[in-house]
DNA sequence: GTATTTTGTTTTAGGTGTCAAGTAATCTGG
DNA sequence: CCAGATTACTTGACACCTAAAACAAAATAC
């Protein structure tokens, strides 16, 4: 075996375990958040479209949908991972839709608690019903398995970035 | 092997074959959406501090940066997928900072080009090298053959929500 | 060859996003 | 107790973002 044909074989034998170069991550990120762009734009008009309501607003409400006790504030903007100044706005033009209320903890006054409305938990559910048959025309060309997969690769990825953010 | 022994291990293998259920999708969506908003906010932030940098205005500068030619507002628009009337300001102030030019096609005077600067190409270069190591910082825990994986599977998910979009 | 349509971009109105400074309520150390 | 820190939220300034209407240039139709 020749030097020559021996190199050739360890590029190849390289190239089919470890193909990665260091601009892998970094495409990754691109790719991943071109494609939740795309889906994004698409539920965002949908939202807008058939319900009249903005991505933010639903947003919120999805949170509030499943703490039927409500959410302070603060608690609110984490989940969302948000600004506390955004919420603000919002949530007050939620109150003026009347599709959530809010209440300030008498036990700490400096707390905000809000919670959906009667109304406003039949009008999300409507939306909501809509917005998951959305994702799954969205995603029906991808295989189960692969959509679990992607499920548990994006977790290890989310404990990546939070493990790199403290 | 008894009968219970049969059943426990059907159900097993069940559970390992199609554990999915109609919220699988749903529930890949949120992920997707909250890791790549993760990441996005730690991105932006840093642009933010260390380069005083948008994170918009990044994302225009590095789809120039590619395309020493320049391009199109229009196609600057499809491939960042915001909407023309976004682009106007953003490129406006954009050039008010010296990064980039802007001419109008001769060939038709609808067009306008905007391409980078030699200026704009050194500033970006700088934050393009930390950008992308503030991604491989946020993804050092996840292994090199899960970031293909992923990519991959990125990719079958972009195929799928963009034939469901036509 | 003009009228009509299409294409590329801008403008406008309104909603969302950040950060930083400000206010109010609570907590804490002396 | 009570002054200073901390916590929860709001406000204000500015940047993005979209949809829809407006505009200008080019392509098409008759």
């Amino acid at each position: 075996m020749s030097g020559q044909s021996r190199i050739w074989i360890d590029a190849e034998t390289k190239i089919t375990d470890a193909p990665e170069d260091h601009h892998d991550e970094l495409r990754l990120w691109l790719r991943l958040f071109s494609v939740t762009r795309l889906i994004e734009n698409d539920v965002r008009s949908k939202l807008q479209n058939q319900f009249d309501v903005t991505f933010p607003r639903f947003d919120i409400l999805s949170q509030l949908y499943r703490v039927p006790d409500g959410l302070i504030l603060g608690e609110l903007s984490q989940r969302l991972m948000v600004s506390p100044g955004n919420i603000t706005s919002v949530i007050k033009r939620l109150i003026e839709d009347g599709m959530i209320v809010r209440n300030q903890n008498p036990d700490d006054r400096r707390e905000n608690i809000v919670q959906m409305t009667a109304a406003g938990r039949a009008k999300f559910a409507e939306m909501a019903e809509a917005h998951e048959a959305w994702i799954r025309h969205l995603t029906k060309d991808v295989a189960p398995a692969d959509i679990r997969s992607l499920q548990a690769l994006l977790q290890k990825l989310k404990t990546s970035v939070r493990r790199a953010l403290d």
